[in-house]
Order: C-alpha cells, then structure tokens, then sequence
DNA sequence: TCTGAAATCAGAATGGT
DNA sequence: ACCATTCTGATTTCAGA
C-alpha cells in the first residue's frame, strides 16, 4: 500500500459512486492502472465492501441507544454473551471493552415501545448478562464509521 | 415509501455494487422503473450516498476507544463542544447523551500514543470539558451501521 | 408514476511493455 | 505491476402509457 492507494481510498471513502474515468484524472493515474490498483484492493481486503448508507431518520429510528452490558464471570461467557448481542434486531454495533463494563452495544428502534420489547427485554433475559445500562441518544453530531483516512 | 423501496433499500445497505438487472430480477420490477425508484430515494435523502467500506485493520488502526464526555455548564456549551469533538481527526461518532454524561465518543487510532496526543489531550484542552473517562475497545463484535433494514 | 427501447457511458478484458 | 485500446454490458434518457 502506498501513497497512491490511500488517495484511491480517501475518494472511494467518502463515495463509491465516482467514476473511474473521474478518480483517474484526480489521481494522475490511467483509469487502467487505477481498475488494476482497486480490485487488488478489494482482493486483499482493504476494501471490504460498498454500501449504501441509508438514512435511519427516513425509515423513523428516533430512538437511538447506546448500552453497557457486563456479562457475569463464567466459560466462555464473554463470547458467547457477544455474539447473542450482536444477532438483536436493531443492534448494529458491539463493542468488548476493557474497564467497569464489558460491551458497549449501539443500537437503533423506532420507539420506545420497540426498544424494550425487541432490545431491553431480550437482553435482560440473557443468563450471562449480570446488569444494563442505557443511555439514550438525543442528537447524532457525527456518524461516520466509514471515514477512516483523515 | 412503499413495499418495493423497501425492498430495494435491503438490498443496497448489504451492497451497493449488484446490478441494476439483478436487482430488477431479483424484486420483478423493470430495470428502468428500478433506477427511477432509486434516483428518487436519493433525491429524497432516504439513500445519503454509497460508500466504500474500508477495513481500519488494514490501516492498521488498532488502539480504538470508545470515550464519554461530560461538558460544563454555560450558554451553548454543549452545541460548542459536539462540533468540536465532531472535528478532531480520528473521531467518527459523536453522540448527545441523556444521562450522566453529555456525549460519547468514537474514535480509531493507531497507537496509544497517537491516542493520547491526537486526541486526549486535545479533548482535556478544550475548555468546555468537564471530565472524561475512556473505555478501549479490545474486539469489535460487530460494527455494521448502515444495516437498518432487519 | 411506470415502462420498453435506444443511446450513452462505465468497467472488464486483452495484450504489449 | 503498469498502461492504451478494445469490447461488453450496465445505466441513463426519452417518449408513450
């Protein structure tokens, strides 16, 4: 990976929708060379996929949470505890983290009803969840996981 | 929008790269009245753009944390701080929290030094802060959020 | 708003360096 | 690994419904 390939991923970052014929004449490069240079990084896995971000407002999803889970101490409880967090509907992060709790897990429903019937009760029910706590998000300033060249 | 935009939405959130003819297949509608459809989500702000998702392993962005910060009170403090959290590179989540704290932020990093220079000390500079308190996120478990269609 | 057909344009394949 | 050219097939446009 050089200089070349993070300006390739720079522009395809923040959209996957330009042409080659567009990114070759930014770039410098032959729009050849560039096909060449992007599926070898699609191969590697540099590129692991093209999305479309779709806007949670539009499909309602004003309520947004982010809750700390720890898991009670056991066998493999962690794992298996990560994996049950990370197949609930409207769940779309987990994190495993060091300190008081042990995953930090992001979420989204379309209301408070929804949250604690698909996400609080579910989790709850989980043997290996010990305790929740949730905070509850007011205000998206920035969301922007695919942005990872600065 | 209806049945069939919803459809259509599933199908790009997992990726953006099918074919307008698979698609059309796929759901039976003409390919032409597919990508009328789809022109519309995106003139509607349903779709918000297509992006590549770049694997941060392969950037080697290993030292990510998961940090809340709690602002001090005063006129426009809170709107103050969350663009300047929102800014600061490395950072891609800013979230207005109900609860103890006032925002949780995302952030990815190399190492912990580039951590601590690129953003604690950043963050314990700006004098709107209150207090912080980091949480390192030792695996993702999962970290898909332009999935909103389940 | 939907659709089929035509026209345009983008991306994949080729082959030489 | 790089690049110019060719070629295939995908997307956009347009006119009629």
């Amino acid at each position: 990976m050089d200089e070349i390939d993070l300006r390739i991923l720079k522009i395809l970052q923040y959209n996957a929708k330009y042409s080659l014929d567009e990114i070759a004449r930014e770039i410098r490069i032959p729009k050849s060379t560039l096909s060449y240079r992007i599926k070898k990084l699609e191969k590697d896995g540099v590129i692991k996929g093209y999305y479309a971000y779709i806007n949670p407002a539009s499909l309602n999803l004003d309520y947004i949470v982010i809750t700390s889970v720890k898991a009670k101490y056991g066998k493999n409880y962690h794992v298996e505890l990560g994996n049950k967090l990370a197949q609930i509907p409207g769940v779309w992060g987990v994190y495993f983290v060091l300190g008081d709790n042990d995953f930090i897990v992001m979420a989204r429903y379309k209301t408070r009803e929804e949250f604690m019937e698909k996400f609080l009760e579910r989790v709850m029910s989980i043997p290996e969840v010990e305790r929740t706590s949730t905070q509850v998000v007011v205000k998206i300033i920035k969301e922007s996981p695919n942005i990872v060249i600065f």
